[in-house]
DNA sequence: CTGAATGGTCTACAACCGTAGACAAAAACC
DNA sequence: GGTTTTTGTCTACGGTTGTAGACCATTCAG
């Protein structure tokens, strides 16, 4: 599976929106981000040509959807993030999240669950 | 406190560096990160400017140092990450981050005793 | 004192980014 | 069918970023 193309901050507030409901067009983009349609269009124009989206064309209508997975993009970017930030060691950033933002009691339970499923499932 | 500056790629390669050990002069920067010395004294002065870093001239060597702790300059980024890549949520990323990535079984226990300490604590 | 070395500042420059106008093709309306 | 509307493509433009050359002042060596 390829790797997802460099996004840039704009572009993410576009991919959102396209993960949560797709394919659209770019008007109705342009309306869920109430952004200029111009600045919407040129957005998805370079996402076109760095093939992080496609357009198919259905009679009139231009539809867009995303080439990689939210998740895909995401572990992309973590990556690359915690290298510039962290010098690539997970644990500090991590550890650092959990004390500093703000997390409910029941997302902690959940994170240590799936902590606890981490150590059984073994390596990888 | 101050809210410190954006940071830009290249330029936290050489924060790391100031972090790791300060003050240093741009020589020394510039040999640990094996870059180009015209890089590293650009990429000083753009520091300089934005008020991420401040130099002291002691004799005839010029010592930069930074004017703000990494753990501050982390949790700027990781707000401004956060906020671009999971649209401001939290627990997502960290599961992404915890399934994702390796984590010694030791890292897991201590981010799980973070996690408890933190449950206890109450909030913020 | 004069030339060499050290280290900061100014200038440059291409690529990228956010923003958006201008233009063109195609469809829709009357 | 001609005009309006829709929507993609091309062009633009100022700001940032990475990279670095050119210039200049201060210091060090001889």
């Amino acid at each position: 599976m390829k790797k997802p193309p460099p996004i840039t901050d704009a572009e993410w507030s576009i991919m959102r929106v396209l993960w949560k409901k797709q394919p659209l067009t770019s008007t109705q983009i342009a309306t869920q981000t109430k952004s200029h349609p111009q600045t919407i269009k040129t957005f998805l124009s370079r996402l076109v040509k760095k093939k992080a989206i496609a357009y198919e064309k259905t009679g009139r209508s231009f539809y867009y959807r995303t080439l990689f997975s939210e998740k895909e993009c995401q572990r992309h970017e973590s990556r690359s993030f915690l290298d510039r930030v962290f010098g690539g060691s997970l644990r500090p950033m991590i550890s650092h999240l959990v004390e500093d933002e703000s997390l409910s009691p029941e997302e902690i339970k959940e994170l240590k669950s799936l902590l606890t499923k981490k150590s059984r499932g073994g390596k990888k």
